[in-house]
DNA sequence: TTTAAAAATGGTAACGTTACCGGTAACGTT
DNA sequence: AACGTTACCGGTAACGTTACCATTTTTAAA
């Protein structure tokens, strides 16, 4: 009976497959063409070619011990004739484990995002993991079905930068221990582990540069509340505005969206409220190139009449007409960073909440001058 | 013996699963906690508990038919308490379908890439796709490695787009009929489905505009033939020239690498071999910033004394002083209409070989004038 | 020489899913 | 009453790999 099932199995495998080592296979291929229907090498080809078991071409693969030198070459010599790749999927089958982790970004399109990628994907690299991207366009809907792909992709980790805090989606990764962290935006009790930077010393020290070079009447364009950036960098600005007694004004605080042209209307209300101001601190360089439009417009000049900081250092900045003074932020080590913490909570069994502030950079370039 | 087998087989499935139907589970959970251990909810335990075949809940899964209306419901509900999530690499395995997407960029920080990858995305999502970005830093090592590690991870499909043409690689891909198209770089003799843009046209277009503007001395800095798209913006330039009766000289062709600063140095050597330029075509908007900066720094002005014209109408470019003329390629939609084709590529048996050249338009700003 | 240990190899269940085939029940139709 | 249909449903092989044993062969120790 037992015998029977085997002899037709093994017919089947005749059919499916031909014979096999029907000549010599020179050159990488990676799968045969019988009768005309592509199939894929696999382990048991190598074994039959190879002679030996599944199982020792499992081992060499592997490179683990209990081989003998000679037969792993022989092995490796098949493998290398019939162009065999491991197939991944089962492979992550049996193993649980993909190497292959998400990244949710809001919005690529973001110039800080593609340096921040580049760090995630070099990093990723690194330690064998490939990387599945995903762009939420800032929709939290599209965040939470991110997820969900994600995880039924059975990626081992996931990296996430969701715009505002999508708590729920955090909260339940966290519960469930999965293993993620949270890069660039920190949510405001940050329940997972998280890379970012300290946005209100780094506003502060924004400011505090304005204040120093004798400005007074300095505004503040921002993103305002939806964002934990904006926020603490709106903190920053009030930090290092009292600190210095200086009395901020209602006008001077302007909300828009993350884009050249709202961060235009918002310095048009900016300076059309106070004609008093002497210097604006961008929370975002892409809002700051607007105030650079909103300027020009009224005919002032940067940074004789009015000085512009701005912050992200994102690429275009030092090439605008005065160069922009700005906050640096080292985006690809961001980046970098994250994927070293996740592969780490990958690792552990335990989950950890671990939290890695980055420093900033001020960098002076011709768009400030004191006063 | 069958049934000495089944008996073990259940009671150690108990082991594992616990009992299953322990009380009401309810909020969405994707795994469960057993003896401290997490355990995945399957197909299995839907099966269980909803008292059907793991056959029936594979139906109601994929919504076939044959299955009355009050199990699937039954099904759905327990699905739904469960929290259960369909594990896509069981699927893919069994399948032989992924619906994973490889794409292979030289580099993200390259200003147009982030709007193709856009593209890429969005519709990927479209059609259920996710994506696994590889950026390989312009290194055709790189390169390799990337089409290796995708295919060892059974994507579906690739969209490469390679710096100079790793010929052997997409002749390896098109000889195993392997589903993938080659985006926004053509190689010479495309033997991938291409979707690309039609860059003799384009460069012409630019230069017979500055002809057309009273130009004759007309500089073009190109990133050489190297690039297939430096090559053909090149032969744009020439033919244009040609046209116009204008000879070029040597001397105004400078050759560089693709960023602001080698341009800077490329416009640098452009004007000191000959002050009677009046114009530039630069091959990238990128490297058209560092025309500006080697204008400036010689004291003279754009576009009064020389006009500068670009080609990409990257991000950066309208916010440039004087914003930069250019021309415009629709980057995004090039990333979507690679996915469309790769999409049928995967759906068709037979492999393809399309062609598909994206117009691109011209964007009259302030850095040309007429003379 | 015998025996124990180590090295090398193989067989097979399992991972979670779908495809395929087979079976039962209910319901007309002749 | 006998006989297709149709609607539902289940069992199980298979996908390609690794883990876990069992087994054989070689080597070293007694």
């Amino acid at each position: 009976m037992l015998f029977i099932r085997n002899l037709i199995f093994f017919s089947c495998t005749l059919i499916r497959r031909g014979l096999y080592l029907t000549g010599n296979v020179t050159g990488n291929v990676t799968s045969l063409s019988i009768f005309g229907v592509e199939v894929a090498v696999t382990i048991k080809d190598i074994a039959k070619n190879a002679g030996v078991s599944v199982t020792t071409v499992s081992r060499v693969l592997n490179g683990k011990p209990d081989v003998n030198i000679e037969t792993e070459t022989r092995v490796q010599e098949v493998i290398k004739n019939l162009g065999y790749s491991p197939n991944s999927v089962a492979r992550g089958l049996v193993l649980r484990k993909t190497n292959v982790i998400g990244f949710v970004v809001p919005d690529i399109m973001n110039p800080n995002f593609p340096e921040l990628a580049r760090g995630v994907m070099e990093r990723a690299e690194h330690y064998g993991y490939s990387v599945i991207f995903v762009d939420t366009n800032h929709d939290s809907k599209v965040e939470k079905k991110a997820i969900k792909l994600l995880r039924s992709n059975q990626v081992d980790g996931i990296i996430v930068s969701f715009t505002e805090a999508n708590q729920d989606e955090l909260v339940k990764l966290k519960k469930e221990s999965f293993p993620s962290v949270q890069v660039y935006r920190k949510s405001p009790n940050s329940v997972l582990s998280t890379i970012a930077i300290d946005n209100v010393a780094s506003a502060y020290r924004a400011v505090k540069f304005l204040i120093k070079s004798g400005h007074t009447h300095i505004g503040h364009i921002t993103t305002g509340e939806k964002t934990q950036s904006g926020l603490e960098r709106l903190q920053g600005y009030k930090k290092a505005m009292k600190e210095a007694g200086i009395p901020v004004e209602d006008s001077w605080i302007q909300i828009c969206p993350h884009s050249a042209e709202d961060g235009e209307k918002a310095a048009d209300r900016l300076l059309n409220a106070d004609d008093r101001i002497t210097a604006v601190f961008s929370s975002h360089d892409l809002m700051a190139v607007g105030v650079y439009e909103s300027v020009y417009k009224r005919g002032l000049s940067i940074p004789a009449d009015i000085s512009v900081i701005g912050h992200d250092d994102i690429g275009i900045s030092k090439y605008l007409r005065p160069k922009l003074t700005t906050i640096k932020t080292f985006k690809k080590n961001l980046g970098k960073a994250a994927v070293d913490l996740l592969i780490e909570e990958i690792q552990s069994e335990s989950p950890m909440n671990r939290e890695e502030i980055f420093q900033t950079e001020l960098v002076v370039r011709d768009s400030t001058r004191a006063i």
